[in-house]
DNA sequence: CAGAATCCTGTACGATACTG
DNA sequence: CAGTATCGTACAGGATTCTG
């Protein structure tokens, strides 16, 4: 998982690097409600594309604010860590 | 000047936009001290580029954080603006 | 269903040279 | 001193096809 030292010189670069770019806050406040599969978050972003999806989803899990649990042999399920949860206030504060 | 609405569906998409990218933070910290020339800005920044540095202090412009004065014929002084100052303790807080 | 594999494009950023 | 102008590159993100 990424920390703050040694690449970063700034917080606010980490911050970037976390939810920076154009599809992680929005995985973030759709995963709000409950936990998801890959399909129904896919859904309910009908722009995103699978790879995008499946990148992110990747990235925002090794950041520890993802977690995934396979339930099945085609069911899989997402969810925010407690970490992604005390992010989320943060984050929607500022959200209309 | 960039303004929540209508273009961001989140505030922090105008967040990112406003303080992301590899520089912004970095010229607002060095700004921080007092108002700076331009090359003396290039000298505390060995890594920039003049052309990011150009383009970035434009677009630091164009979001109300920094102003631009021409105090001569060759001589230009950056410094940050009141919504810039105000801006700062937020970012700075973060940074070590 | 939940992805992986390719291929492609736009753009942020860099290197370098030049200028009033 | 304070920039422009051009050219080149790396990478984020997209479109499409394929698979266990």
């Amino acid at each position: 998982m990424k920390q703050l030292q040694p690449e970063y010189t700034c917080a606010i670069d980490l911050v970037i690097d976390i939810i920076g770019g154009k599809w992680k806050v929005l995985i973030l406040w759709n995963l709000n409600e409950g936990p998801k599969r890959f399909n129904e978050l896919k859904r309910s972003m009908p722009e995103i594309t699978q790879k995008m999806l499946t990148q992110q989803l990747k990235e925002l899990q090794e950041h520890g604010l993802v977690s995934r649990t396979a339930l099945g042999e085609s069911h899989v399920e997402y969810a925010t860590t407690d970490m992604g949860k005390k992010l989320q206030p943060v984050l929607f504060k500022m959200c209309r």
